[in-house]
DNA sequence: TATTGTTATACTCTATAACTATA
DNA sequence: TATAGTTATAGAGTATAACAATA
């Protein structure tokens, strides 16, 4: 089966599917990874904000927070700026799992690109961001995984027009 | 962010989604295009030979042939080698949306390809179905989108050597 | 009146076990 | 005793709606 969708589409799924194996061992989940990874860079966000990001419903997100805070991994503090936001905040431990995280990323990928040879390597990585870049590939993280895949805009009147049944 | 792994897991889910979109139209989800397309090639199966097959599980693969068995797309006949099994054969409607299907999925690969140079495309296939050679990735269909990921050798000891928490 | 965080509820999916009829 | 298909049940995960506090 040498279809590009087909190739691209099992071997993501592949490749998400072996990060999570290697964040395993840190006791992370991937979008827990990338809420942790993504307040490093933005910390004291509120719930709402950091959802956003994240591409989660800010109702999940408490489940989230609450998971990560009685880990010990992220505080909920006061929000400065209204009082019925939450500012979350990191824990010292929190940053070391997201470097320890971040090391891991860099070792899948490393394993990644290991058949690649080292010349070809930057034009695959160009040719993947150029195609991505097309069908506006957003830079959140692994649907598939995080198992938030959003409201899958299936209403009322869809299943309409299809012409099986 | 330009990590591969990161690149190809995104792009995958998208790719996948896309494909599922393409194929709604059709009134098929992704598992029930593979089992129907499988079936084309190995017509008079019996449900568990498909199911492992598709890498579903024989408890889910009932309540797929039930639904493509009203909506008129199989059909379960005797099996002439085992009266415990049935044999799954495709109606001709079946036949005429799996070719559907397969144009849709050509389409897809074309607007996938779209972007990148004609002189290119032999090496982005080969670099991508090297990579995917070297994982092992299996041939099945889209274990995401499909919600059968398989047993998720998660057992009893698991979880034993987390450091969070 | 709108928004933040929260909780409760209903719904969908899936994994497991158990049953039957055959082998 | 094992296998093919089936069914029922329980569990996990998610979406939705509703609520209190605050803007």
């Amino acid at each position: 089966m040498d279809r590009p969708a087909f190739l691209l589409s099992s071997l993501g799924v592949q490749v998400a599917n072996e990060f999570t194996e290697r964040l395993r061992p840190l006791g992370l989940e991937p979008i827990e990874f990338a809420l942790l990874a993504h307040l490093e860079s933005a910390e004291g966000s509120s719930q709402q904000t950091l959802a956003e990001a994240l591409g989660v419903h800010r109702n999940a997100m408490v489940g989230l927070v609450d998971e990560l805070e009685t880990r010990g991994l992220v505080q909920r503090h006061p929000h400065p700026d209204d009082r019925r936001a939450k500012a979350l905040h990191l824990t010292e431990r929190a940053r070391e799992l997201v470097e320890r995280g971040y090391r891991a990323a860099d070792e899948h990928d490393a394993d990644l690109l290991s058949t690649v040879e080292e010349s070809e390597r930057p034009q695959l990585i160009s040719l993947l961001r150029r195609v991505a870049e097309d069908r506006g590939v957003s830079p959140r993280g692994h649907p598939c995984l995080t198992q938030h895949p959003g409201p899958v805009k299936r209403s009322t009147t869809d299943r309409a027009d299809e012409d099986s049944r």
